[in-house]
DNA sequence: TAGTCGTGGCT
DNA sequence: TAGCCAAGACT
């Protein structure tokens, strides 16, 4: 009988297993926690990415009880420059209630992990797949590419995706279903990639499909997305003497929910009127607009924003808002700053 | 269901 | 340069 699609995959997995800061050596599994916390950390994220996160959370926060311990503004601390922040907020949220409603153990079961805080369809499967050994289909962004491909589905995404999970399904082996999970995504990411697919080396070769009619690179096909609109605004940093920089907290859900932030006016779309944003300044100063300013690209719009600058004075610092902080420069790292906020504070300090 | 939610690397 | 994409979840 011919080797299954498993088989054959499962053959090239070792041969050409990649090791991975989360992943335990051959014939091992790797612990729920790890698992879990490296799943959370590579949604929508890259391997090279994720690495020194991971590394500095576990070395940090060993065990899913001394993550659930920790104050959720070292989590977000920690987590910044990682992006997709509701990602760390329910990191902490799950660590609580699996340390405190069940005795520090991840559920096994599907419905179980579902129930946990930022854990959907395809971090559960991974989990009970990888940590659990468990038949469970992980369908992510490589996997959905890969089985895209062998069956030639030509259906645009997300269309495609009941399909696709259907078809995915039904090659997952009862046999070493970790190392088959893995596996795919490995495929995925080294061989099946979205551009110049590596079909010569690849295990599935002789049944492709998209292969056969020479189609592979163009699958999976996508459903246009939507063009991403330009908001504006104006950021004020105001230094104190010795170099400190005002800060503060914002909301706690939503856009960047909980990181600190570099105040600034609202973001609109639209042209930026200087004197109009100008009034929603923190405090009143004498604020400097600088040349250039700061762009960045968020995952919907893009962000432009002029940047004002303005020295303390004593007689301010009784006005600052509930929320609000100094934060020295050196100190900056230790604070839960997202990228664009990083930004602001160099093209400020620069000059 | 479709919009919300970051960032960096690659082409 | 500008778009694409990455081990998606939530509302």
């Amino acid at each position: 009988m011919a080797m299954t699609h498993a088989q054959r995959l499962l053959a090239w997995y070792d041969r050409h297993r990649r090791t991975l800061p989360w992943r335990a050596p051959p014939g091992e599994r790797t612990e729920p926690y790890r698992v879990w916390l490296s799943e959370i950390m590579l949604q929508q994220t890259t391997v090279a990415t994720v690495g020194d996160y991971f590394r500095r959370f576990v070395e940090r926060w060993p065990t899913v009880g001394t993550l659930a311990a920790a104050p959720l503004d070292e989590v977000l601390s920690a987590w910044a420059g990682l992006g997709y922040y509701a990602r760390a907020r329910n990191l902490h949220a799950c660590a609580r209630t699996v340390s405190e409603q069940l005795d520090g153990r991840f559920p096994e079961d599907e419905s179980g992990l579902l129930a946990l805080p930022g854990i959907g369809p395809y971090t559960a499967a991974a989990i009970r797949a990888i940590a659990f050994d468990r038949p469970a289909s992980a369908v992510d962004g490589n996997v959905e590419r890969v089985i895209a491909r062998l069956f030639a589905i030509e259906t645009p995404l997300p269309d495609a995706r009941p399909e696709i999970n259907a078809r995915a399904a039904g090659l997952v082996p009862n046999k070493r279903p970790g190392d088959y999970a893995q596996a795919m995504m490995d495929l995925g990411a080294t061989v099946c990639t979205p551009r110049s697919p590596r079909c010569v080396i690849c295990p599935f070769i002789e049944t492709c499909h998209a292969r056969a009619l020479n189609i592979a690179e163009s699958l999976p096909q996508r459903a246009p997305k939507a063009d991403r609109p330009t908001r504006r605004g104006l950021a004020f940093v105001l230094a104190r003497s010795d170099g400190a920089i005002l800060l503060r907290k914002r909301a706690p859900t939503g856009l960047l929910g909980g990181m600190d932030e570099v105040p600034s006016s609202a973001w609109r779309e639209g042209k930026l009127t200087i004197a109009e944003a100008l009034k929603e300044a923190p405090v009143p100063a004498k604020w400097q607009v600088m040349e250039g300013g700061v762009r960045h690209t968020f995952t919907h719009f893009h962000l432009e924003l002029v940047v004002a600058r303005a020295t303390a004075t004593t007689s301010r610092l009784a006005r600052l808002a509930p929320g609000s902080a100094w934060c020295t420069l050196d100190k900056m790292t230790e604070r839960a700053l997202p990228t664009v906020m990083r930004k602001i504070i160099a093209h400020a300090v620069k000059g």
